[in-house]
DNA sequence: CTTTTTACGATACGTTCGTATTGTTACAGT
DNA sequence: ACTGTAACAATACGAACGTATCGTAAAAAG
């Protein structure tokens, strides 16, 4: 056997690199050679690890859900175990929003993604593993608070509220601060009375 | 002078093979050779009225924001002058929504150019000029019914929404009807009482 | 009829792309 | 020490790209 190096770390490093790619200079301008260049690495070594780029590209996409997904719990581990629901779904909805440089990155590469999800039927149905989840969380939050209301219903308003808001973030309509003051006037609406 | 043909006809002919091409294979696939097969003609005669891929770009961006506009008119013209305001909202936001084969087309393309102008500030710069307007509008129809309300907050939140809501039906999170029903459960929020 | 300008079609050029091929290096196993 | 294979690097190849150039047809102006 030869040398053995870490291959999931290898892969993460040359996601990484797609994604500065991506949100710098656009979807577009994602390719092996711009990638390996962004990464410090040869051409070649990409290819050793995703034999194609449509290989990258998926490895890229669910990474980065994975990646939003990891911050969203370490967020709601933070929060006491008997908080109030508005306070985990703020906390959760939150992190989806492009408030920071990271999550400005998380919004821009996954909306690139579902533009090429709506084309490319294999990407649109890994993307949408995630999503029945987030709903069922934002969901049994709301129904806590409020049996009064269609939970169903409130939790994918708020899920397509703040998938718009960071839609309207990323091409200037709103500031970031903006869309958080959006955010909290429909928490308080849905939570608060 | 030699012959005169109509230029915008001849511009939007090529506008719409654009979209055609987009919705069907992608950004990826908008290439002077694929638009330009598309709409039955020569590369060069796209050349002739787009001198460059930019040029074609943005203008059949700029087409669809127009052509959504004069359709959201054309609804609120049907509308008696002294409708409810809901109604009017209502028959705007549909407009946005993906519920007919046309209306996916523009959600499509109009999310292609959403994420190419999180990268291009010239395209942003156009984009946001239709923007306010369409919230102007809304916030004035929800200030009419509900003064209580903070109607630039909940406008902005109503655009969002139906822009967010827009995406899942693209990526198959939402059904159509399932994106209606939201919508209008948030109409019956905000107008209802 | 002649001229002039527009409206193309055809094609060529240089670049960049994804991918295949080939070569080299370094280390685990015997 | 030897060997075989994983881990790369370098490069080559054909296709597709945006754009430039050139040629031609046709119609309005004189």
């Amino acid at each position: 056997m030869p040398r053995q190096v870490d291959h999931q770390a290898r892969r993460k490093l040359i996601a990484e690199a797609l994604w500065r790619v991506a949100r710098q200079r656009g979807m577009d301008a994602v390719s092996m050679r711009h990638v390996a260049t962004e990464a410090g690495v040869s051409v070649g070594m990409v290819q050793h690890y995703f034999r194609t780029k449509d290989q990258m590209l998926s490895f890229a996409l669910e990474t980065i859900g994975e990646r939003v997904a990891e911050r969203i719990g370490a967020r709601l581990a933070e929060l006491p175990g008997d908080c109030a629901p508005v306070r985990r779904v703020r906390a959760m909805l939150l992190e989806l929003l492009p408030l920071d440089a990271a999550r400005h990155l998380e919004a821009h590469v996954g909306f690139a993604f579902f533009t090429r999800a709506a084309v490319e039927p294999g990407l649109a149905t890994r993307l949408r593993e995630q999503y029945p989840e987030f709903v069922g969380f934002v969901a049994a939050e709301v129904g806590r608070a409020r049996g009064d209301l269609d939970a169903d219903r409130e939790a994918r308003a708020l899920m397509a509220l703040v998938d718009g808001l960071a839609a309207h973030v990323l091409v200037g309509y709103e500031s970031p601060e903006g869309a958080a003051e959006v955010l909290e006037g429909r928490l308080a609406e849905v939570f608060g009375g």
